[in-house]
RNA sequence: GGAGACGUAGCUCAGUCGGUAGAGCAAAUGACUUUUAAUCAUUGGGUCGAGAGUUCGAAUCUCUCCGUCUCCA
């Protein structure tokens, strides 16, 4: 950290401060009035009245005019402007004054003015609490903190600078605050499951391994919750759903961060169409608390989220886009060969379902505006879900797109032990096969599920995606208060 | 992983053709019962991201590295 060369006389008027006896930092203030409710109070008061009304506010010093004779300070409602008048102050007082700077915390009593340039004014009566005193200079007032490393090392300055930035974290974890209660009100109860774990699983991706010294072993932290949250519907509990952090190995751009923030939830007796009503629902009730309407705009872009959503085939998106319908297509080699006419490169084995799953990706996926549920997926790249009850080869998933954005993975969830076995065999073969992405086989999972699980439906949501899109941020560093940067050196 | 842009005072930025490092804000001292990015005067403040090279001379040209952002895979 490099040392900022006007602290100095930041801490000489602190001592100076403390020489006169004040307390820099005291323990304990409460104001009774708010800056935003003295504005509206007051809002019709013209200019040049003076009332009698008292008023106490606190909070920081943003401006420090004609040598502290106008202050404005900002509380968490918003701004208001101090008069301290030389006249109606003792020499300690004025001595406390002139110490005084932007980034000082303060509380002070006076009564309600309105100033002839039109500002709402607390005339400060004497003395002026000081509540915390800044030994560093705040940011240049006008540009405010634009290098956008600085913003997110030194968040809590980008924090007192920009109100966007303030509201903008504030209003992310408001959404956040929304969507337990949407839950807790449809009978979710909110559960917490490991975040070490033994065996990687639950989601295709690469896992941060990290070590226990005492128990002498490598532990993984969590790519996804979901085999514990299912061991949960086996013990008994008909609905829960976890919000929490999931980290995968992989970089960073302006989708994703390698520690993220993740719902999953789990419903006993439902399937996937439960699941797309749940997410509907939700994000329709976020975007209208949020936004106002059903209206959500993405940059230039704007969608509907009005229920219901499109439900789409994920092979009838294909065939309609590219003309192909892999339904026809029976095996891998005739697969492969239609990818290769398509110019989609798949790996040389790649099953029949992979061959799908990248021809939507590189074909259909980015065309995808939404709100749609792309349903029906390929049973090889599904390894958790039930087969679809119409064909074998499909399963009962389904990912929502908003924007071209994966917003939500939903199953309806594999209950059976004997397939559930296979298929991660399936995947642990994968894994020994140099695919660190894959699934691990984990037994006692299996075994959770020979106790039998009931018929469940399951989805996960992508909570940074979703406040992207609700508040309209088009990078995740602006929706997590402080994401991943490289080691400064 | 690849390409491009950027990195200069605490912050926001300028810096022409390669020739002594600049401004505003912030800071120090003072003035002004005035303000709305307050103003005025005076003063202090620099490893020009790091390193190497070319050159009499490099913030500027070349190369390598680091970091940030954007786009692409």
């Amino acid at each position: 950290m490099p040392v900022n060369p006007q602290r100095e006389a930041y801490v000489e008027r602190l001592n100076k401060l403390e020489e006169q006896g004040v307390m820099a930092y005291p323990h304990i203030y409460s104001p009774k009035d708010k800056a935003a409710d003295l504005q509206e109070k007051y809002k019709t008061l013209g200019n040049d009245e003076i009332l009698s009304d008292t008023a106490n506010v606190a909070g920081r010093i943003m401006a420090y005019r004609n040598g502290g004779m106008f202050i404005v300070i900002r509380d968490d409602s918003g701004k208001i402007q101090l008069l301290c008048n030389k006249n109606d102050f003792n020499e300690k007082q004025q001595a406390v004054l002139k110490l005084l700077r932007p980034g000082d915390w303060i509380g002070v009593n006076g009564t309600i003015r309105r100033t002839a340039a039109g500002e709402l004014t607390v005339a400060v009566s004497g003395d002026i609490t000081v509540l915390a005193k800044t030994l560093l200079p705040l940011p240049e007032k006008f540009h405010g903190l634009t290098d956008t490393e600085l913003r997110y090392r030194q968040r809590y300055l980008d924090m007192i600078m920009s109100d966007e930035s303030r509201e903008t974290l504030i209003k992310r974890f408001e959404i956040e605050q929304e969507i337990r209660k949407f839950m807790v009100e449809r009978g979710f109860l909110e559960v917490e499951t490991p975040i070490l774990q033994e065996s990687k699983g639950g989601a295709t991706a690469k896992p941060f391994i990290t070590h226990h010294n005492s128990l002498d072993r490598d532990l993984f932290m969590r790519v996804a919750p979901e085999l514990f949250l299912k061991r949960l519907i086996i013990g008994g509990i008909p609905r829960v759903f976890e919000i929490g952090k999931n980290f995968r190995n992989e970089g960073t751009d302006t989708t994703h961060n390698p520690e993220f923030t993740m719902m999953e939830a789990y419903q006993q007796f439902a399937d996937y169409n439960d699941m797309m009503d749940l997410v509907e629902q939700l994000v329709e009730k976020l975007c209208i608390k949020f936004n106002g309407s059903t209206k959500m705009k993405f940059g230039e872009r704007e969608v509907d989220v009005k229920t219901p959503w499109k439900r789409a085939g994920m092979l009838d998106l294909i065939h309609e886009k590219v003309g192909v319908d892999f339904l026809k297509v029976t095996d891998a080699d005739s697969a492969r060969q239609m990818a290769e006419k398509l110019d989609v490169h798949v790996e040389k084995n790649a099953t029949w379902g992979e061959v799908v799953e990248e021809v939507f990706n590189e074909k259909v996926e980015e065309s995808l505006e939404g709100p749609i549920h792309v349903i029906d997926y390929p049973v090889e790249v599904s390894p958790l879900t039930k087969t679809h009850r119409s064909n074998p080869r499909l399963v009962e998933r389904f990912e929502t797109r908003i924007f071209g954005m994966e917003l939500c993975n939903a199953y309806s969830e594999l209950t059976d032990p004997r397939d559930q076995r296979s298929r991660l065999e399936a995947q642990a073969a994968k894994r020994a096969g140099g695919d660190d992405e894959a699934d691990m086989l984990d037994e006692d999972f299996i075994m959770a599920l020979e106790y039998g699980m009931p018929p469940t439906g399951g989805i996960g949501i992508g909570i940074d995606r979703l406040v992207m899109m609700i508040l309209n941020k088009e990078s995740i560093r602006d929706i997590i208060a402080f994401p991943i940067l490289k080691e400064k050196k």
